[in-house]
DNA sequence: TCCTGTATGACACCGCTTGACATATCGATG
DNA sequence: CATCGATATGTCAAGCGGTGTCATACAGGA
């Protein structure tokens, strides 16, 4: 009972050969059923788990795959985590997520390293690992199967996930203009993150479509994160004709801009409309509730490993996005002249 | 260059015996220095990386740790896997992120799998699966060493890590107390989170000292999640004489009640202070910025994976927590009578 | 009767560690 | 100086727990 009970004693216990409890446990198809049902009751009555590494050592797969990230925003590792385990879980697959250092020289030779020691079956790629150019070569060189979450550089060779970014941004850049705006400032994501370029190119599109000029110093430069939302608000509500309403690439920026004009005393949303991108849990939690772009983070994680687990031909597939309206995207109020 | 090399490639390379690699590789005390630069050297020349399978299978130590969690923070969790990173990375260990549902009666079972199929050295507990039984027992009869984050019973059979809960609600109640207030809310957290209990603890012990009744209708329950806190701010400020300052046992449930408060268009901090814990990112991105309670989530993880590792007698570590001063607490303002 | 599909078994092997032994060198000890 | 113990390396075989390959056996259809 304490002893571990191993392929052997099953055999045994079932009076089979060892072959046929692997082929049992494979499922392999040439088994009748009297067989598998006698197996099986062996291996619940010893309470036998197959050794991950005796699998992997002879050769088969190991039922394990990995996802890699450097991504620093908890909200959106959590979710893209929990959207491979959930679909890993159906099939019994074990996730191995792995953070990494993009910038780090090594990582090439760390992604080397994981996928030989490990012998992951496959592998998940999270933005900005995407596209991060010795990963990618690392793993072209070791031929196994990857697709990639949000990956900005779209060569066709591998299979990937993603969302629209550009129409996204177009969407909420056209919410914000049929709410009566005009002057509409945007916040920039982080230039490593390729999504930022597309979320400014919605916005600009949107702006021609409505036929309202586009004005540079109404773009102002942001990294994602909450400080760089301050430092934009505060850019913007210095100017001395301030937008009406301010969109921002993610809700940490917008969250940002949220604080500085709390900090100045303008009422929100009527003073200051201010939009956000992602739909984190930050967007219900700040006040005004944020008007966002909820990004299917957590269907996208699913989606990517169930490309990776059905294996087959390279695939790409566009998942869908949805404007969700709060509190803090209002029609501009004038001010009483 | 293509083909994996192995340990008798190696040795091969380096001239030597393959038992002598083995040795090099595991650090064994009798090997020369220049053996061992020699092999390390074949090993470089070669890009060996020694199979963890075929380690685990001939008994080794698997150099792998589990860190198994169920908190649905993601904050929370990015901390802790972050910390346990960090720790593991020093040591080349490879961490397995497992998250698991204690309210599954299957927890037991899965844990075991867990450590079965992939044999990992060691296990690290994170609350509220530090409390959970099935999976102590199970942990308990695999005979693995595994340590405990903030675990709730305190028995003394592993090493745990956790900060000073009661402590710390202690320190925050009496800051607020000193800041003028008198009448001060209490938003309980989960009940499935032993903290939750301390916290609370710490709250009436501080009332008590600075002499001031404990009024059980001033206490309201909570769930850790930012709806709950909703629902105990509406609670709180439709009492007939509300308190001017409400101290939540988590960020998120202080995050719910600013809600309410900005949507009853009462003046923060000024007619109502709100003190929230744990210090995750949502304090400072919320407004008025948070004055809470910052636990060492990334500490406690760090701290817990050096324990681990280390191995050695049973240890019990506390952690300083810090009380951190934003803007969210502050003296009452008197309404002009 | 021959062949093909179905169902099971025997056995080597994956890459590494370990233990039992065999040597060999080197200093220290009596 | 002979001896002994500590240090350093090698040989060999066994084994960890599975799976792949090949062989085998029996069934029914052509």
């Amino acid at each position: 009972m304490s002893e571990r009970a191993n392929i052997r004693d099953v055999a045994a216990k079932a009076g089979v050969a060892v072959k046929t409890v692997s082929r049992v446990l494979n499922g392999h198809p040439y088994v009748s059923n009297d067989m598998r049902d006698r197996v099986e009751a062996a291996m619940r009555e010893l309470d036998f788990r197959p050794s991950v590494a005796a699998r992997i050592l002879s050769g088969a797969k190991s039922n394990q795959i990995a996802l890699i990230y450097d991504n620093h925003s908890p909200y959106y590792m959590f979710q893209i985590q929990n959207g491979c385990w959930s679909r890993c879980q159906k099939d019994g697959i074990r996730l191995l997520a792995q953070p990494v250092d993009v910038a780090d020289p090594r990582v090439g030779d760390q992604v080397r390293g994981l996928v030989t020691e490990t012998a992951v079956d496959g592998i998940i790629l999270s933005s900005p690992v995407t596209d991060c150019e010795p990963v990618l070569r690392a793993l072209d060189a070791l031929d196994i199967p990857f697709v990639r979450i949000s990956p900005g550089t779209n060569h066709a060779l591998t299979s990937s996930v993603f969302m629209d970014d550009a129409q996204a941004a177009d969407d909420m850049t056209t919410h914000i203009i049929n709410m009566g705006h005009r002057r509409i400032g945007f916040i920039k994501g982080h230039p490593n993150h390729h999504g930022s370029e597309d979320r400014l190119f919605g916005y600009r599109r949107a702006l021609d479509r409505a036929g309202i000029a586009y004005e540079p110093q109404l773009v102002a430069d942001g990294e994602f994160d909450f400080d760089s939302g301050v430092a934009a608000g505060n850019y913007f509500l210095s100017m001395a004709n301030p937008p009406t309403a301010i969109f921002a690439a993610n809700d940490d920026m917008a969250a940002g801009v949220l604080a500085v004009a709390h900090d100045r005393g303008i009422d929100l949303p009527g003073a200051l409309s201010v939009a956000g991108f992602d739909d984190t849990t930050l967007a219900r939690t700040v006040w005004p509730p944020l008007t966002t772009i909820h990004q299917p983070m957590f269907d996208l994680a699913h989606t990517a490993t169930e490309i990776l687990i059905a294996g087959g031909d390279i695939n790409h597939r566009r998942l869908p996005h949805t404007l969700v309206e709060r509190a803090s995207v209002a029609p501009p109020v004038r001010k009483p002249a």
